[in-house]
DNA sequence: TTATGATATTCTAGTACTAGAATATTCAAA
DNA sequence: TTTGAATATTCTAGTACTAGAATATCATAA
């Protein structure tokens, strides 16, 4: 199961929703600090979930203002889906390709004094990148513990690229590339 | 520019190539530790350079068996946008969304023993990861300055990951989630 | 009563690959 | 001499989205 897929079955899971909802508690949540997914891929998912019969929907009229609702409930099948992708996902870390680090295989081609000013903004959107993380769980504290574990998670790695990346500016700076 | 197609392009950019020999020089230098261009991807990729005007072909006689090649060079534009999105890379840190991060929104549907055993094979391939990481810089030692940043960079990053993971398997056992 | 804005879904066309089969050329061994 | 291995490119069909426009419904305000 594809993670984009992964994040709307758990919300279908806590709760039956329309496509409509689903997309306003990703909003609400700030899920996409975690998930990727845009608004005009949310039915799109829906319809694959429902073809591969991990959840099941029924019509029903809106409680406000629009036009009639389709609700989806999670299936059996999608429970255990949902369990085993996410025990899947607990137990192998992916590798991720950053662009930076292609970007570096080309750095004997650049000169320094084009290369440090690069880094130096990479460094600190990093830094703001961290900052906002730490507000937001200042915000929103006390939250659950696998919540903050969740940002703990985050601002960890963002901190560990962080220290590098000063190290290797220094080493930039030195001429030791 | 996509970070394959900066992957293909800087390949050209280092020499002229034709699709075959990018293949080889991909697997020889174990690019896919930081690129993931697959075999079937590469014409496609070449294709689309030239369409966009940062590379163009010549047909060239193989020198062992074989039929013809198409031998792409680099153009002005071609090493114009290598510079460019090289720069872009090294200044913008991408946001990425692991499964992991999202499967852990799951936990509190999960008991603690079975997410314990996912964590631990979590960390004995992080674990695994790192020292196959650290082998091959020992066996490639010396390297250039920048690749073995490159390592570092890798290196650090799954530290940083494992010592998060340590304290996140205490916490669980711990109850504390 | 009309129109407007909020709610809600569907449709069309495109992007960026990707798997794998088909095709073609040439050398060298059987 | 034919056949097979190595070299090399092309083609077809599919996956997984994604942008954005079109369409529809209903309550309320003008």
């Amino acid at each position: 199961m594809t993670n984009a897929e992964l994040a709307i079955l758990s919300l279908i899971a806590e709760k039956s929703r329309h496509g409509y909802e689903i997309e306003q508690v990703i909003e609400a949540r700030g899920m996409r600090d975690w998930t990727e997914v845009g608004f005009s891929s949310i039915y799109y998912l829906l319809n694959k979930l429902e073809k591969a019969g991990l959840i099941e929907s029924r019509l029903e009229q809106a409680e406000g203002r629009g036009p009639a609702r389709k609700v989806y409930q999670i299936t059996e099948n999608g429970q255990e889906a949902q369990i085993n992708a996410t025990l899947a996902a607990l137990s192998e870390p992916v590798n991720s390709y950053p662009p930076f680090l292609l970007a570096m295989s080309n750095l004997p081609m650049l000169p320094p004094a084009q290369i440090l000013p690069a880094l130096n903004i990479y460094r600190n959107t990093l830094t703001e990148r961290k900052l906002e993380l730490v507000a937001k769980v200042e915000q929103q504290s006390p939250m659950p513990g696998f919540v903050e574990a969740m940002f703990d998670y985050s601002i960890n790695l963002i901190e560990a690229e962080m220290a590098w990346i000063e190290r290797f500016i220094t080493q930039v700076e030195a001429g030791n590339v």
